[in-house]
DNA sequence: ATTATTCCCTATCAATAAAATAGATATAGT
DNA sequence: ACTATATCTATTTTATTGATAGGGAATAAT
């Protein structure tokens, strides 16, 4: 198990995103340039997120991207899910021809529902606030450890 | 995250073995046309298990495939490694080069971390033994729920 | 009105990984 | 010798991921 490049980028896009002022914006280029996302990539994730409502947006001069909501209320699993989809699946589940469905064995079943559930319940339990409080304490720490070597 | 095909082959082949006797073996092609798994695919992943001191083997005649260790003793974890490698990846980490490794989010990594281990904490406690035993019971149950129809 | 700036959209490509197949070799029992 | 088994290495096929390309559409400033 490993995150998609696409999934770290837009976490790190909100959690970047969350250091602005409520209300005000942020432009793609800034982002992409600063954290060294690619930056045509980073605009197909930040839309994706726009269309899940976690991100708003204004066009022309002046526009940018900001939070559609506050960081509090964005869990992560609604940002995994928003980027790519089920962040867990079902064994066996596999696309289209749902019929029948290639009944596969209970016990591989269960062992990956409740490793489904594990995940889960770890995203569920870490909001954008968390993840932004998190980025900064690290850099504080990691500041604070420098300046003892100079 | 979802479970690979040849990760649910594997789980479903030691599962399979563990209903054999000790000592006595089984023939991949057997697993293979009863479990509706493909038999090249699947003899590879035999292989991994093997090399991996999971299950033992004997050629020729008469030989086959046979559990290497108790199945109390064999974790999901350790299965799962056998067949795809490390179970979690730390974020950033991507192969080769190793120095400077590309700074990323300590609150993503931290993140990740906690998803990691509590995915490995699950299949920690998932031992062979344990997916055999829930396989036939709940073989078991489905049998006693058909009767309650013919 | 014109222009510059920004997001928006669709398509495509390239690289990699997953899934499956192929074919030849080694080993043991009869 | 013959057959049934695993072993090994390579190749092919298919799907997914990661990234790029090139305009289009809205908005604000002039």
């Amino acid at each position: 198990m490993r995150l998609s490049k696409k999934a770290e980028y837009g976490l790190r896009a909100l959690i970047y995103a969350a250091r602005f002022p409520e209300g005000t914006t942020f432009q793609i280029k800034d982002l992409a340039e600063k954290n060294g996302i690619p930056k045509k990539f980073l605009e197909l994730i930040l839309l994706e997120l726009k269309n899940a409502g976690i991100l708003r947006s204004r066009r022309g001069v002046g526009g940018g991207y900001l939070l559609g909501r506050r960081p509090e209320t964005i869990r992560s699993t609604e940002i995994l899910r928003a980027i790519e989809g089920p962040v867990t699946q079902p064994v066996g589940r596999r696309e289209k021809g749902e019929p029948g469905e290639e009944e596969v064995s209970p016990a591989v079943s269960r062992l990956v529902k409740e490793t489904s559930e594990a995940i889960e319940s770890v995203l569920d339990r870490w909001t954008l606030a968390d993840l932004a409080r998190e980025e900064q304490e690290s850099a504080e720490r990691k500041r604070r450890h420098v300046m003892y070597f100079i």
